[in-house]
DNA sequence: CAGTATCCCGTATGATACTG
DNA sequence: CAGTATCATACGGGATACTG
């Protein structure tokens, strides 16, 4: 057995302890992405407009509820994804972009698009 | 402007294209990872022991309950994401494992797992 | 062993109306 | 504009018992 081999198996075992532990990188990772528009939000909050207000948001999703949209985004800021920016003046205009550990996170979700682009036609 | 800001802003035009239609490469993995446990089962299935049997899963995710393993077992297998081998004997013996298509999802999982494990203990 | 059948339930989400 | 309050609901998931 080479060392390379010796380094696959170090992986491997670190791989599936991430997963089998409870509290681990991957649990926390999902606790906090987890949702039906969790991933959807922040990734929105990239691209050429990456500070959006709130009915702005609410249009870019579709047909999420004001309810459903007002909770995910207390909860992804409460979790530090994101940065609610509110201005003092009638009408209140409330800004929302991604702080930098949200902006950590953009690379995963890329890669989860990039997968589902290129694998979308699989035969199956 | 020059041709990197050219090229970043053609990506992030992408990116946001890539999030606000429909039937994208991120809603599309979203619907095929979307799911209590479809991507812990999804990488339960990597490591040193990448051939598992119905009850050995179910130890390994823990509380899962047969009802939802099974279904979900079912939908990751038609989204050709794992593949089911049944031995025809008594008693039965069925074994899940990743197909090539699985398999190319989980460094995908991995990178999850990896900020999981740099981002738990962020100050909020 | 590897499930299925049945029943049950909590929570995430939706719809709508209202407010500072 | 940016939410909240209230009510309603659907669906994912759980518990248990049963079967080929």
């Amino acid at each position: 057995m080479n060392e390379e081999v010796i380094n696959e198996t170090v992986i491997n075992e670190t791989v599936n302890a991430c997963v089998l532990q409870e509290d681990t990188g991957f649990a926390y990772t999902l606790s906090l992405v987890s949702g039906k528009y969790k991933m959807v939000i922040l990734y929105s909050l990239t691209g050429a407009t990456p500070v959006v207000r709130f009915n702005e948001l609410k249009r870019r999703l579709g047909k999420i509820s004001f309810r459903t949209l007002s909770l995910t985004l207390k909860e992804l800021e409460s979790d530090g994804l994101i940065i609610r920016n509110e201005y003092p003046q009638i009408p209140p205009k409330v800004e929302y972009s991604l702080s930098a550990r949200g902006q950590s996170l953009i690379p995963v979700l890329d890669m989860m698009c990039e997968w589902g682009t290129v694998h979308s036609n699989d035969p199956l």
